[in-house]
DNA sequence: GTTATTTTTTAGAACGATCTAAATAGGGCG
DNA sequence: CGCCCTATTTAGATCGTTCTAAAAAATAAC
């Protein structure tokens, strides 16, 4: 015998209400949105019934209505890289604070699914994206997916190809160049010679970014770099690991690296770990990112801290602001970053 | 001057369609539904001219005609947190996959931050939610902000006070217990008789059911658990080295330790240092959740894996299945654990 | 008791889709 | 040619809100 249910309660509407109190559809809607011109009384007797019948305000019909849009999409491609994590918890928390909502997608760094999820996440009308684009997604495909009028803020990287001149998207970029050049001076300082760049992909913009500053503090300093000490890796811990014998194939070996970011350091001093050498101590190395891990990891990181809960906060205000001026040119924002100096730089051995 | 501005263009929409190739609206409404009654030259005509104008779906209007939903709310203590990202990653993974959208909030950890995200979460007429309760949060309060009729799905933690009768929640909940017993019973095994609980809220559920799992094996094996053997921090890195001191107030210190989580493990291994202990050599410790860093670490960690992500790909499509049938009866879900033994589980010194 | 003024309320048309039920268009057949 | 049947198309109501313009009620002024 099948057990009874309770019925089946329809949402409680406008109408439901209006209906109970004997006064409009409009008069309610008024209530809602604390309008001075109802009279106290009659707010009073509709908030208490809004309260009996546990209303539940239907914003996305209100939306419709006043053509607005109450949530924010945000595209990354990976939220188990603490870096994009903590960024995600820092744009919900400033969306969330702007009475917005996030909608998250995630591309797992293929253009394909960066385009499919763009699509599902388009229809849902955001008032605006923030877009960290997958390696090798190209600027016309996103372009056209989001339509001409949709507010877009890209952060970390840029994207492919040209933008056409009609989009007015905001940027919001780290000073990768800055970075990787306050870390191959600290390297510098510390007494090494031979240092050399270690993972990350050639191609994607943040690495040519960060190769370019760690070539320049080296020109600087009137040091060579050999072609084998540019070693590319993925951006992962395992990849770097794998990648940690490609940077003793050179001889003399480099007695130091900057790393593309925090994952490939760690990753490397697993290599060397197992190579015999002591991170720390026969070799020193940077990362990049100050993830939560960099402080706690033993020999302890010294790495560019780019705050990344904060420019989560920042893309979110960025984009916000921006929503009110759609069509104001877009603003490029670099923000500055910081040498946290910890163990793992150590001078050579040798000095 | 003020620079001039393209025209702002109304967004396109079924009318404008149906306008261009004078046909009505049902019927490029149709053909948006890939209906087989539409007359495949009409379809091919309607197909070119929503290209052409760069249509792109309101699916938040068709969402109010058809009382459906499209997204699903995700609200969870701190992106931050590892094991969180990685299931928010599943989750949104799945849920992508079935066409929904996922809607991100975040409590931190605070019971009033989380009725107000559902409260807003809730307007934006989510199909179901997966909620991962803030500690000290009570059952009757977050059902009064979601309506009885919301479906629901916890994860990893129950809710305070006691569940109105007439939801119909489900739960997807960690064998706690289980993991913790394995963890206890391979310490054991390695020769260790003095173990103490260390770490977390002793007043969250899931604190209680691993140190009635640790209690367990340890009442088994008949061997004494003195008070002070069970240790509180906050589940946090820095809060766990911190409390590391209170482990060795007491006569004998113990020679190993069951920790609460992984991070909570990291951070007591952070505090034996500074003490001049070796973590996997003169003491011994366990974690729970198996984070990506628990293998990096040095020593590797001994802990218990709970698949975060394909976790939530479980919570995703346990609620999924469950919107096609929301009277029914809700279930619970333990899901097995799995012991991880690495290198923090050393046997103790003197054996 | 009018009329003017202010305060409060409301009917009805939006918003952009879908659905129902009915209209129209083609074909085939006697 | 007229009738029936199937294939296509569509007018108009609807989802739950807001907006506009105007009506109704209360208050003030004379």
């Amino acid at each position: 015998m099948p057990s009874t249910h309770a019925p089946i309660r329809r949402k409680v509407t406008l109408i439901d209400i209006a209906a109970a109190c004997d006064v409009s559809r409009a008069t309610v809607s008024l209530v809602l949105r604390n309008s001075p011109l109802v009279n106290r009384h009659t707010r009073e007797r509709v908030q208490a019934e809004l309260q009996r019948q546990g209303y539940i305000y239907n914003r996305a019909a209100a939306n419709l209505r006043k053509r607005t849009s109450s949530s924010i999409a945000l595209v990354l491609n990976d939220l188990a890289n603490p870096f994009f994590a903590e960024f995600a918890a820092g744009v919900d928390e400033e969306v969330g604070a702007a009475g917005f909502v996030t909608l998250l997608g995630s591309t797992g760094e293929s253009p394909e699914r960066q385009q499919a999820v763009l699509g599902s996440l388009i229809e849902h009308g955001p008032g605006g994206i923030i877009l960290s684009p997958a390696e090798g997604s190209d600027a016309s495909r996103v372009m056209e997916s989001l339509g001409p009028q949709m507010p877009v803020l890209l952060f970390n990287r840029e994207l492919g190809g040209d933008l056409p001149a009609s989009a007015h998207w905001d940027r919001l970029m780290l000073d990768n160049a800055r970075g990787a050049e306050l870390a191959t001076m600290h390297l510098i300082e510390q007494g090494h010679r031979r240092i050399a760049f270690f993972g990350g992909h050639a191609q994607s913009s943040s690495c040519q970014q960060r190769r370019a500053g760690f070539m320049k503090a080296m020109k600087r300093a009137r040091l060579k770099v050999p072609g084998d000490y540019l070693v590319e890796s993925a951006p992962t811990r395992l990849d770097a690991a794998r990648a940690c014998d490609a940077l003793f194939a050179s001889d003399p070996a480099p007695t130091a690296a900057v790393c593309y970011n925090d994952a490939v350091a760690l990753g490397l001093m697993l290599g060397l770990g197992q190579r015999g050498l002591q991170p720390g101590r026969n070799f020193a190395l940077t990362g990049f990112d100050n993830i939560g891990e960099a402080a706690m990891v033993s020999p302890s990181l010294t790495t560019i801290s780019t705050a990344p809960r904060e420019r989560g906060r920042q893309a979110a205000r960025l984009l916000l602001a921006r929503l009110g001026h759609p069509q104001e040119r877009g603003e490029r924002t670099i923000v500055p970053v910081e040498l946290i100096v910890r163990d793992s730089s150590c001078p050579p051995l040798a000095a």
